[in-house]
DNA sequence: ACGCAGCCTTGACCGGGGTCAATTCGGGGA
DNA sequence: TCCCCGAATTGACCCCGGTCAAGGCTGCGT
């Protein structure tokens, strides 16, 4: 493996909170038994069910975790966004991956082989580091079954936005309507009479990719936009 | 403490996957720093905020984690039955409790505080469990999230009354109906139009608080009774 | 340039399940 | 024993959001 390559992984790993404090040389370790991989729109990079050792680091792009019921009805788990690891649930108790994982664009990432994480856990800061991450993705995870079951399409639009940009007024969302759809747990139609109906209220606007937000958008609803405390 | 008392806690530990294979020592200085709680139907273990760094192992009852939203909305994330534990957040990262817990019928419960588990993370083989029944929770987090949205509430139903007894044809539910209504994602209105439906229709026998299934249920649901593979 | 294939939008329709309100049931306390 | 309060049932109503079916828009390959 090159130099610069290696170089590139580290440099991913830094900004990930899992391996942010990990020293030089097991950063090193881990890049070398890593694997890039490039994927585009719509592909995926695994499967419900499909035995896997990987963890894996997303670098750039966005993957979208879901699961899909024997009618073909889809629900997405998490949207992944650069520099966060997922599929923590390959390294132990196996049973294959839970989800499927698809990339909403092109993407970036880095695949690292389980095995090459045993040494890691003999670093106390790593294991406590790692565990911080499960737990966190825990309370991700409840939230989110509040926030579908509880909160309508609109709210759920508000804070997806929320989650991809923070509380600014302008905010690129590069991903198909349709993925963005999927991951507020709603249909294209739905969102896209939602987007009409926020355009007329004057709330919204959204050209390209760029969705800009009326002025004092967010400071209504409870979330200070420009410096921030922030609602969860 | 009494020696009895000891004893009793520890052999709910001992059924507790996450406790099972510590060694005699360990157990009894767990059990030491541990409290006894008895609560009542309708009665709070936590809410949602509480700062609290205990983690509690359920031994008998049934304790519902939900969230709330100021609306009044609430939304069940997970029913514990006995011998399992919960509240594993609290041992690490703050934030305070992310559930309310209130108990659904008269129920025991022990509080380990959190201070206790420093010196059994030492344990290899503790770590290592400790961290499987997180990942278990998110494989179930993110069955449940895919069940409470892509399923409707029949089919809730009946996943519900197969996790609390497996495919048997009689099965005790000793739950008020509103907590099983809030545990499946509905309202008792929707559960009880629901048991009439089912009951016409021939499937379910409801008396007391005992369920009785028609003949074959599960097999025509394709999950096996009487010997079983299980389809999750 | 053309055509095809996704993506997105718009309209008409409708059904699961939630809300509100009125009874009825049932078990524990005086 | 009766009473009472909360749980459960039942009915009438309705709305959010999903389904189905047409179009329009865009971008890519040849």
């Amino acid at each position: 493996m090159q130099y610069t390559m290696i170089m590139n992984t580290i440099k991913t790993l830094m900004k990930t909170a899992l391996f942010r404090d990990l020293g030089e040389e097991s950063l090193a370790r881990l890049s070398e038994g890593s694997r890039r991989l490039e994927i585009a729109r719509g592909e995926h990079l695994f499967f419900e069910g499909d035995e896997g050792r990987d963890l894996f680091v997303l670098a750039e792009g966005g993957v979208r975790l879901y699961k899909l019921s024997e009618d073909g009805q889809e629900t997405t788990v998490k949207l992944v966004n650069p520099f966060e690891a997922f599929a923590e649930f390959a390294l132990f108790g196996g049973g294959g991956y839970p989800v499927n994982a698809v990339a909403v664009k092109y993407s970036v990432a880095y695949a690292f082989p389980g095995s090459t994480f045993q040494a890691l856990f003999e670093d106390r800061a790593f294991r406590r580091e790692f565990i911080s991450t499960l737990i966190e993705r825990l309370r991700y995870l409840s939230q989110r079954i509040h926030y579908i079951t509880a909160y309508d399409v609109e709210q759920r639009f508000f804070r997806f936005l929320y989650e991809q940009c923070g509380p600014v007024e302008k905010c690129r969302v590069e991903m198909p309507k349709k993925e963005i759809a999927a991951t507020i747990g709603t249909i294209p139609e739905t969102l896209s009479r939602l987007i009409l109906r926020l355009r007329d209220r004057g709330d919204i606007e959204w050209k390209g990719s760029t969705i800009t937000l009326r002025e004092g958008f967010w400071k209504e609803r409870g979330m200070l936009s420009s410096d921030g405390q922030i609602a969860d």
